[in-house]
DNA sequence: TCCGAAGTAAGCGCACCTGT
DNA sequence: ACAGGTGCGCTTACTTCGGA
């Protein structure tokens, strides 16, 4: 256990790092590597909560910030510096009812009805891009909380088909977002509704990469250490790949990409680093979009404490 | 037509539960 | 004990109502 006194004194005597030049001032105390620090002015924080305090790594901070700042991806160690166009996530859909409503309007089953939902986290079966509804809702005819009658129907009409974690254990998980083949509601997954195909295989793929991942983890909000959870406010203003901006050409690929690696069996995040899956992922991204390699990125990811759930 | 009151919808967080 | 999930009270924001 660390002397919290000492800790704070190795804090106080060591000079930080500056946010837009290199290299990290590490926190020693008694020989052992226990942080970094780096300072960043107040006007890089402006609007973004967490920013900052989010990874234990300085290089990490760097390419979150810049990523989320303007685009830039900067992925220590490559020499050159590639750029994504940008939008809140909600420009691009309207993420779904949270699971609360859901008592209100519902009732949980498991024969067929119209209404499927995708129930739970199960790291062994959310392994793949894909996933199939595996439960059923059935509309309450008197819904709870003083709801009106056709609650449930109402709650529907914002079913999607892309899902991102509305939780996750980051120790355990492998995918933060999927696609589902038809529309669906969820326990634990922000459905989120676009009608475009492309465009939903292409955000799977983008926030399943190195980059979605980093900026997913810079809008967490952490509750048990490595058990995270996403706010729908968050989300909505999740900066994430701007499918409307890049070319037919590269939406096409990246949908293309998509069906590639649907299948494929992904990691657990502290495994990402040598991910086949992940790995053919971020290359394709990265190709698509004349990306550098986010090779060293994924790295980096993979050994952050909160995703590993130890120490640097 | 103004404005406070009342009604309604939605999201968050905490206590607590459960299967391995 | 841990990974993962449930139930629901509560707060807040928005909408509608109704009386002067």
């Amino acid at each position: 256990m660390l002397d919290a006194h000492r800790t704070a004194q190795a804090i106080a005597d060591t000079t930080p790092a500056n946010l837009e030049s290199a290299g990290a001032a590490l926190v020693e105390v008694d020989g052992r590597h226990v942080g970094e620090l780096v300072s960043i002015p107040e006007s890089k924080l402006a609007g973004k909560k967490w920013a900052g305090v989010q990874f234990a790594r300085a290089d990490l901070t760097r390419s979150a910030l810049r990523l989320l700042d303007d685009g830039e991806v900067w992925v220590p160690g490559e020499a050159t510096v590639g750029r994504v166009p940008l939008c809140p996530l909600a420009e691009l859909g309207e993420i779904g009812p949270d699971r609360r409503r859901l008592v209100d309007g519902f009732e949980r089953t498991t024969s067929q009805t119209a209404y499927p939902m995708v129930e739970g986290h199960d790291t062994e079966q959310r392994k793949s891009l894909v996933c199939i509804p595996d439960a059923y809702l059935s509309p309450l005819v008197t819904p709870k909380g003083g709801q009106r009658p056709g609650y449930g129907e109402h709650l529907w009409q914002q079913a999607g088909r892309l899902l991102v974690a509305e939780r996750l254990w980051l120790e355990t998980n492998r995918v933060i977002a999927m696609r589902t083949h038809t529309r669906v509601l969820s326990n634990v997954w922000w459905p989120v509704k676009i009608e475009e195909i492309a465009h939903e295989k292409a955000l799977a793929v983008w926030l399943n990469s190195g980059l979605g991942l980093l900026t997913l983890l810079a809008q967490r909000t952490s509750t048990r250490g490595g058990w995270v959870g996403m706010k729908k406010a968050d989300l909505e203003q999740l900066p994430v790949l701007d499918v409307r901006a890049i070319t037919p050409q590269q939406l096409q690929a990246m949908s293309q990409l998509f069906d590639d690696v649907a299948e494929e069996e992904f990691e657990r995040l502290p495994a990402m680093a040598d991910c086949v899956a992940r790995r053919r992922l971020d290359d394709g991204l990265t190709a698509i979009l004349g990306l550098p390699d986010l090779d060293g990125l994924r790295r980096l990811l993979a050994s952050e404490p909160v995703v590993t759930n130890r120490g640097l």
